[in-house]
DNA sequence: CCTATATTTAACCATATGGTTAAATATCAA
DNA sequence: TTGATATTTAACCATATGGTTAAATATAGG
């Protein structure tokens, strides 16, 4: 019954999965940044953010190096790499996939529904 | 404090964060399976499997047709792609970094410490 | 109508998640 | 040393997640 979210890919969608965790690679992808800068746009807590960042960086999406007391943040590319891999592998299925849904909707309603010829469906508007 | 975890993308990223529920989109991949044949290869309960597809489903990542008592799922591609878009805006950002760290690797740790020029670091496979 | 098949719903459980406040730690600077 | 600044740790809380088993629902087919 033990939950057990180890693989990495799990771990880095994980991290994803979250809209403040987002935000803050979104601010990262622009430079380096320490803890503090980092959580300054958000309502919610310090320890929040530190929290969001410590997932982030268990993810593999961020590293820090310490300089005196402020942790620089900066993007560790290698994991995000990794979903995005994941996601390409599938692009050609789902790719293909929106192909037929364009086609459906520039020709109207699948062609084998064609062959009563007269249907009454409504016209699609044709972009 | 309540968590209130709304936005599409995080949806989408959430249900991709699990490795039963990523091995049921690559068989997807394969084409429209019924609920039964999803779960065929997990050793985890129907009901199980019932839940993980209704998270897909959720996310926009599955549809299905009910076909009598068969229900037959198939991919959504569009909240996929609109995950491959959010990573891919990104992409620029950490592919440059990724090629700092290439280079890194290629040339051996950073010219600043060359200026030593006689280092005693063992030499990268040149790859 | 009866029964088997496909799937979901309900109730429950343990652990994870995302937040809080208060206290601890470490560094800078006077 | 003393105090301010940067950040984490600890303890706590509510809700979410991923699983279970048992029961409900719906359809198919004799």
């Amino acid at each position: 019954m033990v939950k057990y979210q180890n693989d990495p890919l799990s771990t880095t969608f994980q991290a994803l999965a979250d809209p403040t965790r987002r935000a803050i690679l979104a601010r990262l992808a622009l430079g380096e940044a320490s803890v503090g800068e980092l959580a300054e746009p958000y309502a919610m807590s310090l320890p929040a953010v530190s929290k969001h960042l410590k997932v982030l960086e268990g993810a593999g999406l961020l590293a820090r190096e310490r300089d005196g007391r402020v942790h620089r943040c900066h993007l560790e590319p290698q994991a995000m790499r990794a979903a995005a891999d994941w996601i390409a592998e599938y692009r050609r299925f789902w790719e293909a996939q929106l192909d037929q849904l364009a086609r459906y909707l520039e020709r109207g309603p699948a062609p084998l529904s064609r062959i009563k010829e007269n249907s009454d469906e409504p016209g699609e508007p044709e972009t």
